[in-house]
DNA sequence: GTCAAAAATGGTAGCGCTGCCAAAACAAAT
DNA sequence: ATTTGTTTTGGCAGCGCTACCATTTTTGAC
């Protein structure tokens, strides 16, 4: 069963040697820094070629520190939400000679705590975590770790060290303002497990809050249970429109579950906005080539990646960076 | 402009002075390996504790050989296949105490010799890359590396060593033949960027190839510039019709793209399937979900990337493994 | 209590690189 | 030719850990 691969074995010192330098010489010409002569530079690259030698940033970190390595531990991969994330730091980490890695925590706490344990030993420039939510394990060990922390997609709540992001409050809040402006009174809440997604949470909180005082509370809800999804939202408004066929606008705790909800409409052929109002959350592409534009809030996913890298690569002070979000009116509400 | 972390420096020699033992027998506590008695144990598991020691696993990496990395050389993040396939490899990487790396080449291959070579600096356990069509470059120094390679996400090919997917050709000439013997003759196709994204090729290529020499020939296409997306397939199909009135089927390059079709002939009032059928590829959630479930082909991604992980960390002899896929027929063709 | 076998332990040489420092080579100015 | 300053160079001590080996302690059988 078992299959033997030798690993390829060129080390600076045979480069060296080859070259007929010192090792320190080709560690300076490798990395680009300090000084050496151009015949010094050339007799290095062609021992380099000719070997074939691969540098060891294994060993070279831990010789100097600095791994630049940057830890993304996630909730979920499956959210295009994260991806997004991850794809707006990677360009940047990439351009700055650093590395990503990540781990996934599925929504569980315990389990980041563990994952960011395993994380630190890799000794990373900076860890990034969704939200302010964490075990005090987590804080303990971050804390502890002298490595950066950046927290990304929230800005409601106590920062570690850094923190990029928008207001998850202030966006439930303006999807209520917003329903409430478009006269809707009879509003449900169809969403997804919010003892997990905390974020989700803050939103649907300030939601409610915002009709409460209005004088319009919420109606009804339903919350269906695991992740987030399409399927969960015509599924969640099918069942909540049972208990309270009489709503006139639903406001979900992402775009999925409102493309989700909205599916259901074209499908049972209940006109929308007219007799139900669709509300989502995050601005997904689908959303704007539905054959109605979802009405969302758009959230700078990608920017918050990027930010959150250059953060880290610039070495920048601790702070929090609202990026803000925008409302779309779309055509569903 | 710049702030001041300093690191933990709690060592291995550390906890083995304040626990009254020698590093080795540290080492191997931690490592749970060799032989070591119940006393030892507690006296340094309580050092570690109260030290609050991160083993730092760049020296155990360098002292060891075997790095226990998985790095992840990928086309795109916004596809979500890929994070599918991470998604996949991450739960078994984790179980087996890997960790994952990952980079991004924007379908370039330029950009992933540049990758593949960074990633190799870690001396990964396994470098994880997207089909068969690599620069030599990149072959050269995988072949070099000694480390495991992985190619996902396609079989039709020559593979470096181990290979997992399904093959793109015969998804391409099943989709075409269902829609032939759907009794569809004037088919067309909507598409993203072929030369980057080679396996959607492969698909074309087969499904164009199946129609020809059953005497129906493709009769238009439009290739779209850019990545896949849903806007590109919308707006690639309003052109196509634009040219060619009389297609009673078309052809996406996947599900985003064949989403972005639907909703054009939902808004434009188009009968679907009737007037036009629509097929996609990979088979994504929302096509499930959609008023008409969407007619494609279902694709294992996430399997993939779990048995590519399995393979990797039970150190599988050199396969090429099928996963196959899955036709679905769907309501919109 | 004796002896061999087994279990537990600690010392130490690297792993491949970078950082520091002193030495050598070169350049410029007298 | 000599001095001074600058650039280039190589040697070597670690970085923190694991692998290996030698040593000590424990165990069990007689």
């Amino acid at each position: 069963m078992d299959f033997d691969f030798k690993q390829s074995t060129v080390t600076l010192a045979e480069v060296a040697e080859a070259a007929g330098v010192g090792e320190s010489t080709v560690s300076r010409v490798l990395r680009n820094e300090g000084s050496f002569s151009r015949k010094a530079r050339e007799r290095v690259m062609e021992a380099v070629e000719r070997l074939g030698y691969v540098p060891n940033r294994i060993a070279g970190t831990l010789a100097s520190a600095g791994s630049r390595l940057v830890a993304f531990v996630i909730p979920s991969l499956s959210n295009i939400v994260f991806p997004d994330v991850l794809r707006g730091a990677s360009g940047v980490l990439e351009a700055n000679r650093h590395q990503a890695v990540f781990s996934v925590t599925d929504y569980d706490p315990e389990r980041e705590e563990a994952l960011v344990a395993a994380m630190l030993a890799w000794r990373p420039t900076a860890v990034m975590l969704a939200g302010f939510e964490h075990t005090e394990g987590t804080l303990k060990m971050l804390r502890a770790s002298g490595c950066r922390v950046v927290e990304v997609l929230d800005v409601d709540g106590t920062a570690l060290d850094l923190a990029v992001g928008f207001s998850n409050r202030a966006a439930g809040q303006a999807s209520a303002e917003f329903l409430l402006k478009r006269g809707y009174r009879r509003i449900g809440y169809v969403g997804h497990d919010l003892d997990r997604d905390t974020r989700a949470g803050k939103r649907f909180g300030a939601f409610g809050e915002t009709l409460a005082s209005s004088g319009s509370p919420l109606v009804g809800r339903e919350i269906c249970s695991g992740a987030s999804s399409v399927e969960s939202g015509r599924l969640g408004l099918e069942r909540l429109l049972e208990r309270h066929a009489d709503l006139d606008a639903i406001y979900f705790s992402n775009d999925d579950m409102a493309l989700g909800g909205y599916f259901h409409c074209l499908a049972r052929g209940i006109p929308v906005p007219s007799q139900l109002a669709i509300f989502g959350y995050n601005g997904l592409d689908v959303g704007r080539v539905t054959p109605q534009p979802l009405s969302t809030i758009r959230t700078p996913r990608v920017q918050t990646g990027q930010l959150a890298a250059e953060l880290v690569v610039t070495n920048a002070p601790p702070q929090v960076v609202d990026l803000g979000f925008e409302l779309v009116a779309g055509a569903t509400a």
